[in-house]
RNA sequence: GCCGACGUGGCGGAAUUGGUAGACGCGCUGGAUUCAAAAUCCAGUUUCUUCGGAAGUGUGGGUUCGAUUCCCACCGUCGGUACCA
């Protein structure tokens, strides 16, 4: 027996795939456990050291679970509808079904050589049409409903109809985009078009003009955590807001349970308060102030309608649909100018936006509660989509307003007196009430009640709760994704694909691009038209295929279900959920939105997808920069080159082909940093510093790889390099260097094959897991591994001895012996429940060496160690299972019994203190009384020697802790 | 700005309900083995010290017989979010 990682390794990997030792089967006679991985994008990268800290967690807890006698469920995938796959195919002609096949076995490949226990025939691929048949089909149900605000529930369309046909909207009480009043004679005088505008206004799934993110070089919408810093988060190109039309998920509908739902699930504070937050509920007042000479008044929604005698002016949004009807002839060039001003500002302008800007419309509103007569304004800081569109500007009591008021003149007006609240913030909301009528003298809680029941009384508003998430928005102009199962007929109206017909599968195609808003499916002529209309181009989102994915692991071969009902009943839901914070918010709000929809449709048990969320922690590594600046030549041109980390501005350059000039910065952002990937040939410099070289550049102009098309991109957006020569004569740039997190954006993945190959699969493992607490952050080295590997060595030798041959007793073990494993026993179970898997390799190390130190090598005492490892390093223990004639696999050996009786003690150390201080340890009896502890200690001679010349005020004995001396 | 998490040796990190701070590992120092090296094994390793001790868990206060742990204020790092009315 020789302790052979890479045999043992190979030769298990080959056993349990031979054997299906992983292989689940939806037995109901045991208890289920479901423990689930984030899904990968399969991206050309492969994986890194930061990807399996997750993937080896959660493959303890399911390995563990199953050798606790628990049916687990522990499946992996890939969410493999995407851009960067799309992106890629249009930089190198590959099509995206290619490259995803590629990169998927890749990954596939990586994680058996991790040894994690998946369930390979459940695996799913979300651009398998057999699985989006059925991701198509949810969205089908999706619009064939509607959200019931009064039963709380989704409802199908059918029943929607029949209320519009009996009553119009009378007595409905539906999630909606505009309030509409229609009676049952509109409705049925309607056409087949106005019919389904009608019912757009309602469905859960729907088509409608929304402002989005566009994003021109990519040629499509994007999702709001799609955009970082008003760039797309994909390949970092400018964003910008565009009205389109476009499908959406009426998020906003399930808002109030999504907040609630939070409360039953076992998730990290600060997750759910990202959650809460992206909810952002707020309540506050609707409140109604006249226009002067028109009939419908301006509708605010406000959280401190105590402040409404402090009301100088309005402010709409700028897109506000009043700006043109109440804009007076002599404001109109005004206004006219500050809406094409804001017509040209991208979002990275509108936030990077300090000072306030605006314009006056020339029209005035009436304060409903004091008469007074406010000037309407509108400005770039109000923002269309939240509440109304228009607020009511308090200038004394908001720093926004109060910037704006200064600018313009406006009159401010204190209304809150916060003397007696010194330091507080207006987001405080306290304080008395000044200047304000019949609200003087309150404080201000009670001053919003009751300035809101006065509105109310007088007709004028009613409280309102308003929500900052929107309407997500479901349309995507790519081709790479699920196409909508919609055709439109001759009158434009849309209709689902009928169920047998599904799924819709993408037209083969090879030119990819989207241009100018329009999907590259437009040009697929030959599918997107059909005897019945024409087909919907648009595709969804990644967030399609992935929001209900874990429900497809239970029941993935079903073609007559999405899931079987009997099979949805046993596994319930995700029992323990491990991935990533970066997917915190979006996709697990998205995934429960859903989840929460097919529990209304009773399609789901649960109402919550996942009970226990784990985010592992990032694990860091290097980032490479290089520097974009702009040569500025004498002829005034102006043009983007690359640059050294250390070149300042206005340095005199002159540049190959573009002439004479100096450096000037981006205006935005100084120089500006591109993450670049470390390029085999780029040379490391000293530790802080790297260079790339001319011969690195070159040669990558003719490589086919993802990387590759990755480098070229960025190289394109500047035109020019500006070398350095070493002493070699080779030229260079010098990059900036950092640490930060380890992603495919930032190129300095590290990957972990060549670890996996030295030291053995099961030494990785326990080396990421002893790194630290697995949801902290911490930053990837490798130091250390090595003691990891001598343990593993010294726990072999346990087995083996100093020869080559298996060397165990079948003596009875000693008390000591059973201690020290039974310890272990307690220490792993309890760890491993408590996700505490670094504690549990120190455990390990601890047991190896007392029973090193006891020269034990009994059975009794070792095989039930390798149990307890298994789950850790599931090779070798499955090799010295063998060795010690254990039957099948170790991994369904059952987990060791904890006996207590081996941990209880004889006799106790004792710290004894002095006023807190521990100054020496004396042994006592377990069963020593409190009495018997102070007289015995009071006596030691140790203990007389502190006391002396001492008064003794209080004695503290606490039974197997400590004892405390109070003296003075 | 707001929300959340975290601050412990040279480093990664341990410390049930408040009860011996620094487990375990890395690194370092010394030793054994070896012609030598690697590997392995043994001992030591928070700081200061007059070698009796003393101080010590980001800083300053508080509660307590006793605080890394609980409370208050502040500082710092990381993550998220940002004109949200």
């Amino acid at each position: 027996m020789k302790f052979d990682v890479t045999a043992i390794d190979q030769k298990w990997q080959q056993y349990w795939k031979e054997h299906k030792t992983y292989r689940t089967t939806n037995d109901t006679s045991k208890p289920k456990y479901y423990v689930l991985d984030m899904f990968p994008y399969p991206s050309g990268a492969g994986l890194h050291v930061g990807h399996p800290l997750g993937y080896i967690a959660s493959d303890i807890y399911s390995r563990f679970k199953r050798q606790q006698g628990f049916n687990v469920l522990h499946p992996m995938g890939f969410d493999s509808f995407g851009l960067p796959a799309e992106q890629y195919a249009i930089d190198t002609g590959v099509h995206p079904s290619e490259s995803t096949a590629v990169n998927t076995e890749r990954y596939k490949e990586q994680m058996l050589s991790l040894g994690l226990s998946f369930d390979w025939d459940r695996a799913v691929n979300t651009s398998d049409p057999k699985y989006y048949k059925w991701t198509q089909w949810i969205i089908s149900q999706v619009f064939e409903h509607w959200y019931d605000k009064t039963a709380d529930k989704a409802r199908p369309v059918s029943e929607l109809r029949e209320h519009l046909a009996q009553h119009g909207t009378a007595g409905l009480n539906a999630a909606q985009t505009e309030a509409l009043e229609l009676s049952a004679a509109d409705w049925k005088a309607m056409g087949p078009k106005e019919q389904s505008d009608v019912l757009m206004n309602y469905r859960l799934a729907f088509r409608g003009t929304s402002y989005v993110n566009w994003c021109e070089a990519l040629g499509t919408v994007l999702a709001n955590d799609e955009v970082k810093d008003g760039r797309s988060e994909r390949g970092n190109h400018p964003v910008v807001q565009k009205a389109m039309q476009q499908w959406s998920l009426r998020i906003t509908a399930y808002a109030e349970r999504l907040l609630a739902g939070l409360e039953t699930v076992d998730y990290s504070d600060g997750l759910k308060a990202q959650q809460r937050n992206w909810i952002g509920k707020s309540i506050g007042a609707l409140a109604r102030f006249d226009i002067e000479g028109r009939e419908e008044p301006l509708e605010v929604f406000t959280t401190r309608a105590d402040t409404i005698f402090g009301v100088t002016f309005m402010v709409i949004a700028p897109e506000h649909e009043l700006v043109a009807e109440i804009t007076t002839p002599e404001q109109q060039k005004e206004i006219d100018d500050y809406l094409t001003y804001v017509g040209s500002r991208s979002e990275v302008d509108r936030q990077s936006e300090t000072k306030v800007t605006g314009a006056f419309t020339g029209a005035y509103c009436i304060n409903p509660l004091n008469g007074a007569r406010v000037p309407i304004y509108i400005a770039e800081y109000v923002l269309k989509d939240y509440g109304t569109g228009a607020i009511m500007a308090v200038p004394s009591d908001d720093d926004r307003d109060k910037r704006f008021a200064e600018k313009f003149g406006i009159e401010i007006i204190d209304v809150i007196d916060k003397s007696d609240y010194p330091g507080a913030s207006l987001k405080d909301k306290v304080g008395k009430l000044i200047n304000s009528d019949f609200l003087n003298g309150m404080e201000v809680p009670d001053a919003i009640k009751a300035a809101t029941a006065k509105l109310s009384e007088m007709g004028r508003g009613e409280q309102q709760v308003n929500f900052r998430i929107r309407d997500l928005i479901f349309s995507r102009q790519r081709y790479w994704g699920e196409p909508w199962p919609m055709i439109y007929d001759e009158n434009d109206v849309p209709s689902l694909v009928p169920e047998d017909q599904l799924p819709v599968t993408l037209p083969p195609m090879d030119d990819f691009r989207a241009v100018s808003g329009v999907s590259p499916l437009e040009r697929a002529t030959d599918w997107n038209q059909t005897p019945t209309g024409r087909r919907e181009t648009d595709t969804m989102p990644a967030t399609a295929g992935s929001n209900w994915y874990y429900l497809r692991y239970m029941d993935p071969n079903n073609d007559d279900a999405f899931v079987a009902k009997d099979v949805v009943d046993y596994w319930q839901d995700v029992d323990l959920y491990v991935g990533g914070a970066e997917h915190a918010v979006s996709h697990i709000l998205y995934s429960r939105l859903i989840h929460k929809f097919l529990f209304d449709l009773g399609k789901v048990p649960t109402r919550e997808p996942y009970k226990k969320l784990l985010n592992q922690g990032m694990i860091g590594a290097p980032i490479t920069s290089i520097h974009l600046g702009i040569l500025l030549t004498e002829d005034g041109q102006r043009h983007p080159i690359w640059i050294g980390s250390s070149v300042a501005e206005g340095t005199p350059l002159e540049v190959e082909g573009l002439g004479k000039g100096h450096l000037v910065l981006d205006e935005s952002s100084g120089t500006r940093k591109v993450p670049l990937r470390m390029v085999e040939e780029t040379s490391v410099d000293n530790e802080a510093s790297f260079r790339i070289y001319k011969s690195a550049i070159d040669k990558v102009a003719d490589d086919k790889a993802q990387d590759a098309a990755y480098f070229r991109t960025v190289l394109q957006q500047g035109n020019a390099f500006v070398w350095e020569t070493d002493r070699e004569g080779k030229l260079f740039i010098e990059l900036s260097f950092q640490m930060g997190k380890m992603s495919k954006s930032k190129h300095n993945v590290i990957n972990p094959d060549d670890l996996s190959k030295r030291y053995g699969t099961d030494c990785f493992r326990m080396y990421e897991m002893f790194l630290g607490p697995i949801d902290q952050a911490k930053p990837w080295s490798v130091s250390g591994i090595d003691g990891v590997y001598r343990f593993l060595r010294r726990f072999w030798n346990l087995f083996v001895g100093n020869g080559d041959q298996l060397n165990v007793s079948d003596e009875e073990a000693t008390k000591e012996e059973m201690k020290v494993l039974h310890t272990l026993i307690k220490k792993v179970t309890a760890d491993i429940e408590g996700l505490s898997f670094n504690t549990c390799v120190s455990a390990f190390m601890v047991a190896t060496n007392d029973i090193i130190k006891l020269k034990c090598n009994k059975r009794a005492v070792l095989e039930p160690m390798v149990r307890l490892i298994a789950p850790f390093a599931p090779h070798v223990a499955d090799e010295l299972f063998a060795a010690l004639g254990g039957e099948g696999s170790v991994h369904h050996a059952a987990w060791p019994a904890l006996d207590e009786k081996w941990l209880v003690e004889d006799s106790f150390t004792y710290p004894i203190a002095f006023n807190g201080k521990t100054r020496l340890t004396l042994d006592f009896p377990a069963g020593a009384s409190k009495e018997d502890i102070e007289a015995e200690a009071k006596a030691h001679p140790d203990v007389a020697k502190h006391l002396e010349g001492k008064t003794i005020r209080k004695v503290i004995v606490v039974p197997k802790r400590m004892v405390n001396f109070v003296v003075g």
